[in-house]
RNA sequence: GGAUCUUUGGCUGAGUUGGUCGAAAGCACCGGUCUUGAAAACCGGCGAGGGUAACACCUCCCUGGGUUCGAAUCCCAGAGGGUCCA
């Protein structure tokens, strides 16, 4: 969420950073004045009830004094009505004013170039140089079903579209993966965490997925349970509610979980292979982090993220999210493509956003700042996926007649 | 599954004839005095959210309802924990 008392002292500046990403200014104008109509609203209750108290306050001092007590009674009763309208009132404005707010997206860094989509992220940087076949690279779902790693008709068969099979080496290669991605991610200091793979309303609503996205999450029937998008869900609200010590931050947590996304809005797009798939597996990176540290940790993780693809020797590309294509808790994204030579072209592998306080403040997540409460940073980042590990391995490590080669630093996973 | 007890601030733990209780006390923690330094001792501070320039003020004693002018304290339901029975 964003911070409606800043909205309100600098109107002009904030709702200037949002018209960039595409909200309506008119909108954030409704948003300040819920904003202050609920302050009013508040006054009034809080006014009402603090007569309520004196007044009550007051029959103890009757009684003991013998006092009779018929008309300061009359004078209650007749607040009580008031108090009962008031707090309505009050209730109703507080609805309208979350119902609002809670749609509202980030407000982008000011480094976050402009752009209508994914066509205007701008490059940072290349890494690794993309390698040359003497022959026609093929793409990964014909390789993994010649050399029979996946099985695309099984996994339909099982559930629905967009879910397969790994069989064999298929399977192994993504276990093999996700050890060494957190054994990697370890090294760089980040703890692994197990975490549920089902949570509840509250901690989508801490991140950001919900009340919006409600159509893009599987949701457990007759309960407000979801299965997760992503491990950034469960590591991030881990600490919801929670006042942090100074000292125990920033945290740096690594998970490796099974995401679940019902891709409504992708009907059509990459259908084939195991690009989009409702279920897939991820190592995902969070870090609970200080406000004055988040900016060089957000370097750390998109490093992380980086060498490691660099380690798996996979060419890639860094790119910052333009205006258009950042999410809707992110402050600022930069996406991880990977090279594919069967589609020749880059495609995202990793997103590593900076939400900066927006998702600590739905969730509720501070630290002592001394003093004071102060909310933190949360920050979060894919390292990878897994599923589109195997995609770029497959088709960077092709040979001619279609066999894959293992990346070297994998072999230890797979006793080669 | 049945009976019964229990649920308080970071922890321990008072507070149940309803009214200066946002809540005693101890520990922990922070600041100070003392000390070469530390410990001990002593003095002071110390829950959270909202609100304010700062006060005032409002809300929170597992959760949700209810009774009442007024509830941590009474009633109902639910959740967690303990003990006994099965």
């Amino acid at each position: 969420m964003i911070d409606l008392k800043l909205l309100q002292k600098d109107f002009d500046t904030i709702s200037k950073k949002l018209t960039r990403k595409g909200v309506d200014a008119t909108l954030l104008a409704q948003l300040k004045e819920k904003f202050e109509e609920l302050k009013v609203a508040k006054t009034a209750f809080e006014t009402l009830q603090a007569a309520q108290n004196a007044m009550s306050k007051e029959f103890g001092v009757y009684k003991r004094e013998g006092k009779d007590i018929s008309e300061l009674k009359a004078r209650v009763d007749a607040n009580k009505v008031k108090i009962a309208q008031a707090l309505e009132i009050q209730r109703h404005k507080q609805e309208e004013l979350e119902k609002l707010a809670m749609a509202i997206p980030n407000i982008p860094d000011d480094d976050v170039p402009d752009g209508e989509d994914e066509e205007d992220n701008v490059e940072i940087k290349k890494v690794l140089t993309p390698p040359t076949f003497d022959f026609t690279p093929k793409e990964h779902w014909e390789l993994a079903e010649q050399n029979g790693w996946i099985d695309f008709e099984r996994g339909v068969k099982l559930a629905t579209s967009r879910f397969s099979v790994g069989f064999g080496m298929g399977a192994k290669l993504e276990r093999a993966l996700i050890n060494f991605m957190l054994d990697f991610n370890a090294k760089r200091g980040f703890e692994e965490v197990s975490v549920p793979e089902i949570v509840n309303r509250r901690a989508l609503e801490g991140t950001g997925q919900l009340p919006k996205f409600e159509d893009d999450l599987y949701k457990m029937e007759g309960q407000e349970l979801y299965l997760i998008p992503t491990a950034e869900v469960p590591l991030t609200n881990l600490y919801q509610d929670e006042i942090l010590k100074a000292d125990e931050l920033p945290k740096k947590m690594t998970a490796h979980t099974s995401c679940f996304r019902e891709e409504a809005g992708a009907a059509g797009r990459d259908t084939r292979g195991m690009i989009r798939q409702h279920q897939f597996h991820k190592v995902e990176l969070v870090t609970i982090a200080k406000p004055d540290e988040s900016d060089a940790i957000f370097d750390e993780m998109v490093a992380c993220a980086s060498d490691l693809l660099t380690a798996l020797e996979l060419p890639h590309r860094l790119v910052t999210l333009c205006t258009g294509d950042l999410g809707f808790s992110a402050a600022k994204t930069v996406d991880l493509e990977v090279w594919l030579p069967g589609q020749n072209t880059y495609r995202e592998i990793s997103s590593v956003s900076n939400t900066r306080d927006f998702q600590a403040r739905r969730a509720k997540i501070r630290f002592k700042d001394g003093k004071k409460n102060t909310l933190v940073h949360t920050l979060n980042g894919s390292s990878l996926a897994v599923g589109r590990t195997m995609v770029a391995i497959m088709e960077n490590f092709q040979k001619e007649d279609g066999s894959i080669d293992i990346p070297k630093v994998l072999h230890p996973y797979l006793g080669i």
